[in-house]
RNA sequence: GAGUUCGUAGCUCAGUCGGUAGAGCAUUUGACUUUUAAUCAAAGGGUCGCGGGUUCGAAUCCCACCGAGCUCACCA
């Protein structure tokens, strides 16, 4: 923390007032590195111990270590790691002086010639030697680094500096967004932006957040799902739309939740949820490939092979599967109860038979299902968006998506038919009224856009932040976001 | 939201039974040097998360609050 009366910052200051007072600028407005630790450590990687070049060289990043009262100075700038060496014979003595300001953890920039040291490592020997910013806070002790698990998340931009696994895993997550970008710009589809403050909250099953616009004197709603909206798009003609953006739900945080989260999702008409589980496999596939350059990530110590074709069973199956249960043959919600308690599933809070069948899955089910798979055919009960399964009533062409144990997006056949929305749309109304705060609220503009026609078509949806755990082995969504929610601190 | 563990120097951590607050790194000063967590000598650095209480005396025991970790609940 920024402290006024703590030692490492009054030192720097003095530095600091030291080289103004020699009339330089420890502040500049521009400096250009001409290369890269990276691209060096590759392109001399054949230099022999004990060898000088002539190539002259400039570098800029943050020194990392000061060894030797300043005569080696690790540089590390966004590539890696470079030692700069700065000896009395080879630095101008104007240089040498300001090697005494400088501290671990300045942004500093060094022009000379690439060696590699008698010990091995190579090395810019310095012949231009420039503070570009002076930091004013110590970094946190290097052989430890920064392990404070709050410290990281607060000051991310430390834990940056200090933590090469923190920025791998946050660059990784910017490249899964862009290969996500990609997959879908190669299949033609128009990448839109539609509304974050909603009038009418819809889209999926959450409570939101509720904001007020002064100048309207209305209460919006931060956007749970932007699904209404994305199918409105296709009403009016574009047949192909995704949407990557940030949802907002106010719920709990957990390792595997964050207020605000990055969803995906995409509308594709003439289309189903058939064509959506394809859609889902090879999108997972092209940004593993994109990304970690194979379609193969680790769940802790087990490998899943996502060139494998994903398992697809319905739900009511695979509970069968994993329970012996067959809830199908449940007629009323009561019975489906006494099923579920009959393999010590307490569903009594559920209203309906839907909720019971989910209820099952997520006791029983759901922590099983590491490798892909495409759970399908969800009750339609709870599923007030997806069209009635072709050949069972009870059902909807809905099917999640899971994997390593998370559920990773869900996919529709989008429901159609507007007189059959509205009357799911009343089923949810009464449950709102009936206590579920969870429940939608009835979208008139919604139906009156499918009451234009609106084409078959299959959607999907897809958490980017639970992708990227999944794709870099991150143990917690805090990892795979730069600045996590945190509670206030004082 | 509930349970549970934790909070000591800039960072990483010790601190015994309640008896004047400790180390390493970092900082300052000096020495030395083609070093790899450089080394050597010396010095400075603390509202023990915040506020109460018990006690002759509290980092230590008790209560409340703030923040964090883990587990659970809700949810993607």
């Amino acid at each position: 923390m920024a402290n006024e009366t703590n030692i490492h910052r009054e030192s720097r200051l003095n530095k600091l007032k030291t080289l103004q007072e020699k009339g330089y600028n420890p502040y500049p407005y521009r400096f250009v590195p001409s290369t890269y630790a990276a691209e060096l450590h590759e392109k001399y990687k054949d230099l022999e111990a004990g060898v000088d070049t002539e190539d002259r060289v400039t570098i800029a990043g943050r020194a990392m270590a000061v060894r030797n009262s300043g005569m080696f100075v690790d540089i590390k700038d966004k590539s890696g790691k470079i030692q700069a060496f700065c000896y009395k014979k080879i630095l101008p003595e104007e240089d040498m002086e300001r090697l005494k300001c400088v501290d671990v953890g300045d942004m500093v920039g060094v022009s000379g010639f690439v060696r590699r040291t008698p010990r091995g490592e190579l090395t810019i020997a310095a012949e231009k030697f420039d503070i570009i910013a002076k930091s004013l806070q110590p970094l946190p002790e290097k052989f430890h680094g920064l392990t404070d698990v709050d410290a990281r998340y607060r000051q991310r931009y430390v834990d940056y500096i200090m933590n090469d696994e923190s920025k791998e895993i946050f660059k990784k997550r910017c490249q899964i967004t862009s290969a996500v970008r990609r997959f879908f710009e190669n299949h033609e589809f128009l990448e839109v932006e539609t509304p974050m403050l909603h009038p009418i909250m819809g889209g999926a099953n959450a409570k939101p957040f509720i904001t007020h616009h002064n100048a309207l004197d209305m209460d919006l709603y931060l956007r749970i799902a932007p699904e209404l909206y994305l199918k409105k798009l296709v009403v009016g003609g574009f047949d192909r739309v995704f949407e990557i953006g940030r949802n907002f739900r106010n719920e709990g945080i957990d390792k595997n939740h964050n207020p605000e989260f990055t969803g995906l999702e995409a509308y594709q008409a003439y289309a189903d949820y058939n064509d959506m589980a394809d859609l889902i496999e090879n999108l997972l596939r092209f940004v593993a490939i994109e990304v970690l350059g194979e379609p193969k990530i680790m769940f802790g110590e087990q490998e899943i092979d996502l060139s494998k074709p994903f398992r697809r069973i319905s739900i009511i199956d695979l509970i069968k599967e994993k329970t012996g249960i067959d809830l199908m043959e449940a007629q009323t919600l009561e019975q489906a109860q006494e099923m579920a308690k009959s393999i010590g599933v307490d569903a009594g809070a559920c209203s309906c038979w839907g909720k019971v069948v989910q209820e099952v899955f997520d006791e029983k089910v759901e922590h099983t299902l590491i490798e892909p798979t495409f759970v399908m055919d969800m009750p339609r009960d709870i599923s007030p968006l997806a069209k009635t399964h072709r050949s069972n009533p009870r059902l909807v062409e809905h099917f999640d998506a899971y994997l390593g144990t998370m559920e990773i997006g869900c996919a529709y056949s989008e429901l159609s038919n507007p007189l059959e929305q509205r009357e799911r749309f009343e089923a949810e109304v009464a449950a709102r009224e009936n206590g579920d705060d969870e429940a939608q609220m009835l979208d008139e503009d919604f139906i009156n856009a499918l009451e234009n026609g609106f084409a078959p078509t299959g959607g999907m949806g897809m958490g980017i932040d639970r992708i990227s755990m999944l794709l870099t082995g991150a143990e917690t969504i805090r990892d795979v976001i730069a600045f996590p929610t945190l509670k206030k601190k004082d």
